[in-house]
DNA sequence: ATACTATTGATATTCATTGACATCAGTCAG
DNA sequence: CTGACTGATGTCAATGAATATCAATAGTAT
C-alpha cells in the first residue's frame, strides 16, 4: 500500500493517510479501534488529530481499503482488507480476537437472504466464548 | 408475564417495570429501541423516565427476558425472549427485521467455537440487504 | 399501618463520534 | 520549479447514546 494505492480510489496521498496506512498493516493486532490508532500514533511520534483519525478510517471504509466492526458492547473497531473475508471469534474476558471462514456458513447465508427475497449487501458473524488461555486461568483461581 | 414472573426473577414488580414489559409484549414492531420504547411510554400517558427504561431494560437483559442486539450503526435494540432462539435479517433501506433460523449455521458455529478451543458463551449474526419491497421502490425511482 | 430497602425520576456526566472552520499541504498547469 | 486552487487537517465545540448521582418514593414483609 502506498501513494499510487490511495489515489487509485480518489483521496489524496497526505502524509495522515499514509502514516494512518502503515501503521494498519504493520501492527501486531490488527483489530484497532479509532482511539488506539490514535494513540499508536503518538506513541510513535506521529501527530495526527483525533478527528483526522476517525475521519480517514471511515474514507478508508468507503473505499474498501479496511472493513468497520461493532464488536459486542458497541464501539467501531477497523481492520485493513487482505486477505479474503472472514468472521469473528471473541473471548469476553481478554477480548483475543481469531478469524475463521466457514464456507456452510457463508452459503447458507446467502440462501437465507435469497429464501426472504432480499438483495443481500453484507453480512457479520460475532461468536463470543471464553478463550482457551481464560479457561485455564479461571480454573487456578477458582480453588 | 405478571407480577409472579419478575418476582421469579428477583425484580420488584413495580409499576415502570409492569408498563414496560407490557409494552414489549403488545407492540407491532418486536425490536426496540430503549428511545423507542420511552417514546411508546409517552405517547401512551404512561411517564416512565428515560434512565429508568435503560435501567430495567438492562435488568431484563440480565434476567433472561429479554435479549439486546447491536444492529450496524450502533446503539441496542431489545426484544422480549419468547418462542425459541433466532438470528436477523435486516434491510438497509427501510429498517424492516426478518426473523430466521438455520440449523446448519447454528450447529456451525458450535463446530468452529470448538475447534479453537473455546468455551462458547453467545453468538450473533446479521444479515443486511434490501428487502422486497424497497428494491421495487428503487426500480421505480430509478427510470 | 410501619419500617426497611429497592426503585424511581430529574439531572449531571461520561464517552465515542461528528461538525465547523480557519489554516495548511498536495497537486498540477504553466 | 512555482503559484494557485482545493481538498485535508487540527483544534475545539457539539452531539447523542448510555450511565452515574442522589434525594424522594413506592413495594414488601411483618
Ligand atoms: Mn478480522
Ligand atoms: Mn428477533
Ligand atoms: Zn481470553
Ligand atoms: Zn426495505
Amino acid at each position: 500500500m502506498n501513494n499510487q494505492d490511495l489515489k487509485k480510489v480518489g483521496l489524496k496521498a497526505t502524509l495522515p493517510r499514509l502514516k494512518i496506512l502503515e501503521l494498519l498493516e504493520t501492527v501486531e493486532s490488527r483489530h484497532m479501534s479509532a482511539e488506539d490508532v490514535y494513540k499508536k500514533l503518538l506513541e510513535m511520534g506521529d501527530d495526527v488529530g483525533l478527528a483526522t483519525v476517525y475521519r480517514v478510517l471511515t474514507q478508508f471504509e468507503s473505499a474498501g481499503l479496511v472493513s468497520r466492526h461493532h464488536f459486542d458492547g458497541g464501539h467501531s473497531v477497523f481492520e485493513l482488507n487482505q486477505g479474503a473475508h472472514h468472521d469473528h471469534l471473541v473471548c469476553d474476558q481478554c477480548g483475543k480476537v481469531e478469524e475463521f471462514l466457514e464456507e456452510t456458513i457463508e452459503h447458507c447465508q446467502h440462501k437465507v437472504a435469497e429464501k426472504f427475497g432480499y438483495k443481500m449487501t453484507d453480512h457479520s458473524l460475532y461468536i463470543y466464548g471464553i478463550c482457551p488461555s481464560c479457561q485455564k486461568e479461571n480454573k487456578e483461581t477458582d480453588s
